[in-house]
DNA sequence: TGACAAACTTACCTATATGTAAGTAACAAT
DNA sequence: ATTGTTACTTACATATAGGTAAGTTTGTCA
């Protein structure tokens, strides 16, 4: 049994990367074979269209999506808490490589995907903000979060305003970025 | 003479809205030269590489946002109305092809470009903050507006709320987004 | 009328991305 | 021992994007 550990999982960590660095467009299956020091078509072994893989991606952050929503709805992490995984998530991006968030890259090339695709991307749009809505509403349940709008809408506010305050940062100043994260945290919290 | 009037614009027309709904790396010269019924060749006559239309179409912007800006500072237009140009920009996009906005889309594919392309991406992000910065400055000392943080870190705020809305938008609720730009408007306004 | 410039066309070339087909190596289980 | 499975390799096929070189058309202006 030559080769990596869980090589699908694996191709599917790189693919995520390449997406949030260069886009879906601008990465090939060559990029990923380099990195895992095997030939091209291993990777078409594991997914065998670009297609594939990229489906599978989009899927299993669908899924971590929805684990974080459990962890809210179940109560198991406090809505302040949850918020933090919520806005490191976004500026660990910036942080580690000049990242924009995963959302952002598939939807700035969505016209070019196919149906499946598409249709993946939009349930992971939905799972995004489902999860901050739900993790809104407990945290103004339980009284620590203020806000005056719906838990909908407000989710779709911080959502897009991080989405694009990611995508900012990559060419300009990154202190008004930490700036508006923590805007975001003292606003709901007061 | 043959072909069209001002080839060279209508170049970049074409380009600018294939940027924003593809994305830079998803459009060929191919796409542009069957859009004017001339020959793939044609467009390199104009701009000998896809590099150069890039940053022709990039700098475009830039003088329209100078534009925008010159307006503003001379006070041309109330704030009010800027800020509705400002607004109905996006909400244009959304409306006509479910375009994403220019920056939008060159920011996601950063760092597949040349450094010329990012330096004028970079130029780019900053007359657009620089032109929305004003517009608050002024509305404020006329008394139109209202906001408590600098016209700075508001900019920032709307043009980041503004661009991710406008990416969510095109693959979820799109009244979300409307419901978003009212409460922009008015929050600045009260 | 003839030179020129602008805006093309025709005909290439090259690199890369995506994908396929057939074969191989290592190991696991019956 | 042999069958099967996983994870590959080698070798090839094909499309497209990006770009170049040389020639052509159309109108302008001296």
């Amino acid at each position: 049994m030559p080769g990596y550990e869980h090589p699908r999982e694996r191709i599917m960590d790189i693919a995520e990367h390449l997406i949030m660095s260069r886009g879906f467009n601008r990465f090939s299956y060559k990029d990923i074979s380099t990195e895992m020091n095997v030939k091209n078509a291993a990777i078409h072994y594991h997914f065998p269209t670009k297609n594939d893989l990229g489906v599978a991606v989009i899927r299993r952050a669908q899924a971590r999506c929805r684990k974080w929503n459990a962890m809210t709805v179940k109560q198991a992490v406090s809505p302040v808490a949850m918020l933090d995984v919520f806005l490191e998530m976004f500026t660990g991006y910036l942080k580690s490589d000049a990242y924009v968030c995963l959302g952002s890259a598939l939807e700035t090339d969505f016209n070019t995907f196919s149906e499946e695709m598409q249709t993946e991307i939009r349930i992971y749009a939905a799972e995004m903000l489902n999860w901050i809505r739900n993790l809104l509403a407990r945290g103004r349940q339980e009284g620590v979060f203020t806000f005056s709008d719906s838990p909908e809408d407000r989710a779709f506010l911080i959502l897009a305003t991080m989405q694009g305050a990611l995508q900012i940062a990559r060419v300009s100043d990154k202190s008004s970025f930490y700036r508006l994260v923590d805007k975001i945290k003292t606003e709901l919290i007061s």
